[in-house]
DNA sequence: CAAGCAAACTAACAACTGTTAGTTTTTTTA
DNA sequence: TAAAAAAACTAACAGTTGTTAGTTTGCTTG
C-alpha cells in the first residue's frame, strides 16, 4: 500500500463535504478551503470536479460488484450468502462512509460514467435477486414477494453510512451479526 | 379543498426536478422551464427558491409527526403499532413520492427552517424508539439492539419514495402489509 | 366596454461557478 | 548546492446563478 498522494487527500477531502451538503452545492473554492489551498491549485492534482466524483463513485460500486462475486460463487446457503453481504456493506461502509454518501445521492451527476455505474448497480441488484431466489427455491427463504424482500435488505444496507458514524457504533463483526438477525429473523419474538 | 393554485403546481413541479437532480442542481430557469414560463415569472408566485424547499419539506415533515401521534396514543400492541408506522409512510410516499426524496436529500439546504426541521425529526425517532421499547417490556419484539432493529424499520421506510414509483408497484394495503411482514418476520423461514 | 388584477414578459444586476494561463515558491533529487 | 520537479500562487475568463425592476398581456368583473 503505497503512502497517500495528495490527490487522494483531495478525493477524501471532497467525499467528506459532498456528504456535507451534496456534489452540487459544493464549489472548488469550498473543497480548496477545507484543503489549505486556492481553487485553482486542485487542478495541479485533479483534472476537474466531475473526475472526482468519478473516482469516488466508481472505485467503490467496484468494490461492491467484485465483493457479491465472491460471495455468490462460495458453497454455502442463501441464508449464509445473505449474511455475507451484509459483512460486505458494513466493511465497505465502515472504511469510507463519506463515499458511501456520493455513492447513494451523487450518482445522477455522473455524466459520462453514468451508464457504467447504473449497469453495475442493475447486475448487482440482478445477482444479489439471485440469491434470495434460490434461497426461496430451496426452502430457506419465506415464499413471499422477493422485491420487497430484496428492498428492505438493500435500503437497510444502503442507508448504513448514516448509521455507522453515530456514536453507540459496534465494532464491524458486531453490527454485521445483529444486522444480519435483524434482517434475517425479524424484529418479533417467537412463541417458544 | 381547494383547486390547486400556480404556487402548489410550482411546488409539485419543483419536487419531481428536485428529485431527479437534487435541490442545488435545479436552477430557476430548470423550473420555470419545465413550467413553460420564464424565471422572473415564477417570482410572482414564490419568495425564494428557499421558500419552495421549505413547504415541500415542512409539510411532509409534520404530516408524519402528526400521524404517529395518532398511532402512539391509539390503544393497541407494539407490533400493530409498528405495522400502522409502516401504514403511515406508504400511504404519505404514495401520495408524494418527488416530495420525500427531498425530505431525505435535500433538507440540509432549508437554512431557517433547518432547526424546526431536525427537532421534528428528532422526536420523531424517539417517539418511535418509545414504541420499540415497549413492545421489548411487553415481550412482543426480540431483546435485540434497539438502535439496529430503529435503524433497519426507517432506512426501508424512508427508501420508499425511491421503490414505490417502479413498475411492480402493488396498491398501498398490499404493500404496508407484505412490508410488514417482512419486517416483523424477517425473510427466514419457519421450522413447522 | 372600461377597470382592475393576476400572471406573464424583457432586461439587467451582482455574485458566484469551474477552469485556464502564467508565475512563484517549495521540495526532491543528482 | 544546483537543477528539476512538484505544488502552490495571482489574475482572469466566460458562463451561470437567484433575484429585482419595470412593462406588457390577457382574463374577469362591475
Amino acid at each position: 500500500m503505497k503512502t497517500e498522494t495528495r490527490k487522494d487527500e483531495i478525493i477524501k477531502t471532497a467525499a467528506k463535504l459532498f456528504k456535507e451538503k451534496g456534489y452540487s452545492a459544493v464549489t472548488m473554492r469550498d473543497l480548496a478551503s477545507a484543503m489549505g489551498m486556492k481553487a485553482a491549485s486542485l487542478y495541479n492534482h485533479i483534472k476537474s470536479k466531475q473526475e472526482i466524483l468519478k473516482e469516488i463513485i466508481i472505485s467503490l460500486a467496484e468494490e461492491f460488484t467484485e465483493g457479491l462475486a465472491l460471495i455468490q460463487k462460495s458453497n454455502i446457503s442463501s441464508i449464509r450468502k445473505i449474511e455475507e453481504v451484509v459483512k460486505l456493506h458494513v466493511n465497505i461502509t465502515s472504511q469510507n462512509t463519506y463515499g458511501m454518501a456520493s455513492l447513494n445521492n451523487d450518482w445522477m451527476h455522473l455524466e459520462e460514467k453514468l451508464d457504467y455505474y447504473l449497469e453495475l448497480r442493475a447486475n448487482y441488484e440482478q445477482n444479489l435477486r439471485q440469491i434470495v431466489v434460490e434461497g426461496v427455491e430451496q426452502g430457506e427463504i419465506i415464499d413471499e414477494n422477493i422485491e420487497i424482500m430484496l428492498f428492505s435488505i438493500l435500503s437497510t444496507l444502503r442507508s448504513l453510512y448514516l448509521w455507522i458514524p453515530k456514536k453507540d457504533y459496534l465494532n464491524p463483526e458486531k453490527l454485521s451479526q445483529q444486522l444480519s438477525t435483524v434482517l434475517v429473523k425479524g424484529i418479533n419474538k417467537k412463541i417458544d
